[in-house]
DNA sequence: ATCCTGTACC
DNA sequence: GGTACTGGAT
């Protein structure tokens, strides 16, 4: 039987658990704004300060026009950062990511004419001043350019390296970039199908490949080569 | 290697 | 009561 490819699992997991259908926000200003709040962080949590920002009408309720988003960016960005910091508490690192905000936030505002412009600059340029930003790493700055801008970029979190070293698919000390390649020379550079699999990963780590205990009985990718 | 932090689950 | 969480900076 052959090795197993990316795009085999893929289709495996879509099997499955059915499709994710993963939109993580209702504009592209929530879901850039929830990449920053779940670094590290459940999503549940995350939920929670999203509500207490829409309470403060510093993102759309519902989905908007690009103008009434465009409002609420320029409100995050003169929200003072202590004020900012007390609405996104539930999501933890409060004070670090209220400060992470306002750095990505008024990147924007002070250098762009809107946010819709800023996510569609050409994909290599709007990661590299994406990763100039202090407090956007290489997950945050991906999970913006597929999720929010819709551009073909893989990302990569700890439940891949976790879920594929496992299976000796990568390399133990394989580092985000190395993954990232892996990934994007196997599968086509669809936005859609790399949505769909990074959700589908995430899904997978948490129910099965779980850092302890991991249900491996029952997981989808079972029949996998594995170690121990 | 350590710090940052609330919340849910084991 | 401890662990883990869709990380990143120092």
């Amino acid at each position: 039987m052959p090795e197993a490819s990316l795009l085999t699992i893929y289709h495996r997991l879509l099997d499955f658990f059915g499709p994710q259908r993963w939109w993580p926000g209702q504009t592209p200003l929530e879901i850039m704004v929830g990449a920053v709040l779940t670094q590290n962080t459940a999503w549940g949590n995350v939920e929670k300060a999203i509500a207490n920002l829409k309470g403060a009408e510093l993102l759309p309720a519902t989905a908007v026009d690009a103008a009434a988003q465009q409002a609420c960016l320029i409100g995050l960005a003169q929200t003072p950062t202590p004020l900012l910091a007390a609405l996104i508490r539930p999501a933890g690192y409060y004070n670090l990511k209220a400060g992470r905000l306002h750095n990505l936030i008024r990147r924007i505002s002070d250098h762009h004419a809107d946010l819709e412009t800023f996510l569609a600059r050409p994909t290599a340029e709007l990661r590299r001043e994406l990763l100039a930003i202090k407090g956007i790493g290489p997950e945050t700055a991906d999970s913006i350019l597929l999720y929010a801008a819709g551009k073909p970029v893989f990302v990569v979190d700890a439940y891949t390296h976790r879920i594929f070293s496992r299976h000796q698919l990568l390399p133990e000390e394989a580092d985000y970039h190395q993954i990232q390649e892996i990934f994007s020379d196997a599968l086509p550079a669809e936005p859609q199908l790399y949505n769909e699999y990074h959700a589908l990963i995430v899904r997978t780590g948490k129910e099965f490949c779980r850092k302890s205990n991991p249900r491996c009985p029952t997981c989808p990718l079972r029949t996998l080569p594995h170690a121990s």
